[in-house]
DNA sequence: TAGATGACTCACA
DNA sequence: ATGTGAGCCATCT
C-alpha cells in the first residue's frame, strides 16, 4: 500500500499536482485519503519522493508539511512552474488525474 | 491482538 | 463563507 503511494508520487508528471483523494481513488478506495496523508507524514524518505506535489482537494498546501514548512513546499512547486497563490494551487490548471487502473 | 492516531473529506448549522 | 462534528482505514504503539 505504502509502496503504491510512493510509486504514484513518482509518476506525477512534472509541473502537476494531485490531491489526496485522487491518490486514494487510484489505490482503489477514495476514502483512503487520510491514509495517504499518514503515509506521506511518516514518509521516511522526504527528499526522495515529490510529496510536495500532494495537496488537499481544494488545492491547499499541506498545513503540517514536515520539511521546511509551507515556504519550502511552495518554493518547490513554483520551481516546477506551478503557481501558488495564497497557500494554494489552481487544481483546474495544475491538477493531474492519475490513471485509475495504474499501480 | 486491540486501541489510538491523523499531510482528509463530507455534511450541516 | 466559516466552524464544528463525524466517518474513514492503513499504520504505529
Amino acid at each position: 500500500m505504502e509502496e503504491r503511494v510512493y510509486r504514484l508520487l513518482m509518476a506525477i508528471p512534472h509541473g502537476r499536482v494531485v490531491t489526496y483523494g485522487q491518490i486514494a481513488a487510484c489505490l482503489g478506495n477514495p476514502r483512503l485519503s487520510r491514509v495517504v496523508g499518514n503515509i506521506l507524514h511518516k514518509n521516511p524518505d522526504g527528499d526522495r519522493y515529490p510529496c510536495y506535489k500532494v495537496v488537499d482537494r481544494h488545492g491547499c498546501l499541506a498545513a503540517h508539511y514536515a520539511f521546511g514548512g509551507l515556504e519550502a513546499q511552495r518554493a518547490r512547486l513554483e520551481r516546477e512552474g506551478i503557481a501558488v497563490e495564497d497557500g494554494r494551487v489552481d487544481l483546474g490548471r495544475f491538477g493531474w488525474c492519475p490513471p485509475p487502473d495504474a499501480f
